[in-house]
DNA sequence: GTCATTTATCATGC
DNA sequence: GCATGATAAATGAC
């Protein structure tokens, strides 16, 4: 009993919080920019971590997540691929 | 070899298991399916006596829950990286609490 | 064995 | 009502 209620204490879902837009930004720029090879190091997790204000572990969730659903659905994420590929373009320009 | 997996199954729309065994039958991987909550009370109880379960009591819980001993096994090394996660996330809010200085 | 994953499911935000 | 982040089963690399 006490051990179940130390597991919802510690379950995250219940107090979930959605990332700040510019957090989502940066994850979906190095998501798209590396989309032959999505796959951080550990490295690059702990400083996409450290811009987005947010935990290594968060960073893994989310590329999980994101990995799975545009596979799901490559179609519909096309025009979010654009968006982003159009994005890092303008930046490599500079 | 997690890359080429990858870039086949964006292409190909294929599985994972498609791509290591391409010529074994087409049965998928075993669907994800939630335990019960008697289950997981068993497991987690015995989890409390021992976190490495022994093979006798692998077999006993097995056959307890209609499970394989396989997924009981797999639940027990579920359940220890679990416990890691745990035990860092407390680590990380006593770091926190003393740093800002609560209490 | 650990551990980074894949996948389905859960719980919440809006 | 789905989008999104976190967790629970299940797999594979090492």
């Amino acid at each position: 009993a006490v051990m179940i209620l130390r597991s919802r204490f510690l379950d995250a879902r219940r107090k979930r919080r959605n990332f700040s837009k510019t957090a989502s930004e940066i994850l979906n720029e190095y998501f798209y920019s590396h989309l032959s090879n999505p796959y951080p190091s550990e490295e690059a997790k702990e400083e996409l971590a450290r811009k987005c204000g947010i935990s290594v572990s968060q960073v893994s969730n989310w590329f999980g997540n994101k990995r799975i659903r545009y596979k799901k659905n490559i179609g519909k994420a096309q025009e979010e691929a654009n968006l982003y590929a159009a994005k890092i373009a303008a930046q490599g320009a500079q | 070899t997690r890359q080429s997996r990858w870039e086949i199954a964006c292409k190909l729309q294929l599985t994972e298991r498609q791509i290591l065994h391409p010529f074994s039958e087409p049965r998928q991987r075993k669907k994800r399916k939630p335990y019960t909550r008697y289950q997981t009370m068993v497991l987690e109880n015995e989890f409390l006596n021992n976190s490495y379960i022994t093979r006798q009591k692998r077999w006993e819980i097995s056959c307890k829950l209609h499970l394989s001993e396989r997924q009981v096994k797999v639940w027990f090394q579920n359940r220890r990286m679990k416990r890691k996660k745990m035990n860092d996330r407390v680590k990380m809010l006593v770091k926190d609490e003393t740093i800002n200085g609560v209490g």
